[in-house]
DNA sequence: GACTTTTATACCCGAACGGGAATATAATTA
DNA sequence: TAATTATATTCCCGTTCGGGTATAAAAGTC
């Protein structure tokens, strides 16, 4: 599982709007299959589905810079 | 074709790389076929690909704010 | 600790992605 | 303008996404 940006950005959104997968599933008129996936990372999401998730609090997806976390940082 | 930001951000790092989408296939271990449909704004690849593209720059696909282009302000 | 709500998996299956390769069209260059 | 290179488009087709639904597991509540 990887892609943890836009799936902890998703997830927690979607909690601070206090919603369940389901609610937000039907709300953003995406699959709760489809909803679930994405906020595990699964990297083979489709861009579109993914854009439409992130549409919901005014966001898409879009290019920005790698970066490590602070567990892999050099001492 | 929408989809813009990661099209416009591949296509332009790419031609600055002064590489040609052929080479750019080869080198990203991509298709050319899907070279071409992400530069041409192709909302419906997958995720994992376009990763793999933006890799080649140092890149990722992260949630941004939407921004209007200028063309469509209100003035 | 029993009950309710939420999240995680599984299955079936139509729809569509993406690779490779061939070809057409456009853009560069000599 | 002819020749060369790059980009766009098309075809075949194996692989896989994602919807809907059902169920299991986990988390939260009283």
């Amino acid at each position: 599982m990887r892609n943890d940006r836009i799936a902890v950005f998703v997830r927690e959104s979607r909690k601070a709007a206090g919603l369940t997968q389901a609610e937000f599933a039907i709300r953003s008129g995406l699959g709760l299959r489809f909803v679930h996936d994405l906020e595990q990372g699964k990297e083979t999401v489709r861009l579109d589905k993914v854009n439409q998730a992130l549409a919901m609090f005014g966001m898409e997806a879009v290019p920005g810079r790698i970066e490590r976390k602070a567990e892999d940082e050099q001492p």
